[in-house]
DNA sequence: AACTGTGAAGTTTTTCACAGCC
DNA sequence: GGCTGTGAAAAACTTCACAGTT
């Protein structure tokens, strides 16, 4: 056990921290500067006991008596969660899904930044999306290996997803975001996480009338 | 207590279903007809006893030395998230997004299909994505009245998702897929669920090293 | 007076382990 | 022999409630 050994997060808490970032966003940009567990969990629908509690894993940010200082806190979730660097990400498949995901603003202040767009399709291969031209899948893994890219997005159909991710590790990407409606298998030190709109949507029907 | 009175089930059990049903019906396009809940819980990285705890609550559907009917219980789990049938879904905002949503040919054969697509602006009203026409927000509430629709997916810019959510559930909408990177406020009885990909990004970051 | 940080208590969720059935 | 369904045990997670600080 090292000196500055650390007490293992619950990954539950760590899931939320991003919700938390983004909460303490929107309240920044309504020009506040101080809030409180009890406003940060009205906003999310998450107990105040239990944001503080999410919190002290990682240290005293908050004051008593006054709340969260809302830019310092922002800088330390972003510190936890490693997003005050920018981190390069691959989007591989440029059909409607991938094309969607290489036009969205919405990475590029939350730490991450798209770097390159893959497709297998001759026909798409060298076609012009928004900032990116469509490269190749054959040359996938020798640019991300090159450029140490880490992070990718999966937007490629059920059928490829599980070999396209075995590439992926392979060149030497550690965390995947897989859009495929199918679970894919990866090594233990891999990340992954899923998107899939019918899980939500059928989350949801079990508690419809009729 | 009425007679048929059902025990509540946990909702975080609800949420692991549509995950069973997904690799199921993949089991099934591998033309296998029995799986068992070890093999189906190696798929899904679920422990074998999670699996047969959660099915439990429903009732007996497996078989003590064999296992589980694929086809059989395929329909109970559909039955129970009650998408066996068709549910009419909305689409609001025709930015990427939208149209990639519009697009997507996986809703039809898990219980949804998208039949209307609405924007605000000008500019997108009128004109034809896919199969849809764009619809003017304006004429939303008294379509999705009309017709009885139950079901959105929000994909409008994170400032305007509130308003628009207020708008639906005015309608009569009663869940909400809302891929703005912000979180909506809806009365209890009205269901939520949220897509954004940063958040499983920024979860990802956490264990990543450097 | 308002709010955090936190042990302790309470609740929920998961895993264990095995009787019972095919 | 293989597998389910399930009570009991264990583990994980959330809430309570309050001392301590501003």
């Amino acid at each position: 056990m090292s000196a500055k050994s650390q007490a293992v997060i619950p990954d539950i808490v760590i899931g939320r921290l991003p919700l938390y970032l983004r909460a303490l966003r929107r309240l920044q940009q309504e020009d506040k500067s101080v809030t409180s567990s009890q406003e940060l969990g009205g906003r999310l629908d998450i107990s105040s006991a239990q944001i503080r509690k999410d919190l002290s894993h990682f240290g005293g940010f908050g004051k008593q008596g006054t709340g969260y200082q809302i830019e310092y806190l922002i800088d330390k979730l972003q510190d936890v969660l490693q997003v005050n660097q920018e981190w390069m990400v691959a989007v591989i498949g440029a059909g409607n899904l991938g094309i969607a995901i290489s036009h969205y603003r919405g990475f590029q202040d939350r730490g991450f930044r798209i770097a390159h767009l893959f497709d297998i399709s001759p026909q798409k291969i060298g076609q012009r999306i928004g900032e990116f031209v469509v490269q190749p899948v054959s040359s996938m893994r020798a640019i991300i290996r090159g450029e140490g890219i880490k992070i990718a997005m999966l937007a490629v159909p059920a059928e490829d997803a599980q070999a396209v991710a075995d590439q992926l590790v392979d060149a030497g990407v550690m965390a995947i975001l897989n859009y495929a409606p199918i679970n894919i298998n990866v090594p233990a030190a891999v990340q992954i996480q899923y998107i899939d709109p019918v899980t939500h949507l059928q989350h949801m029907t079990f508690y419809l009338d009729d």
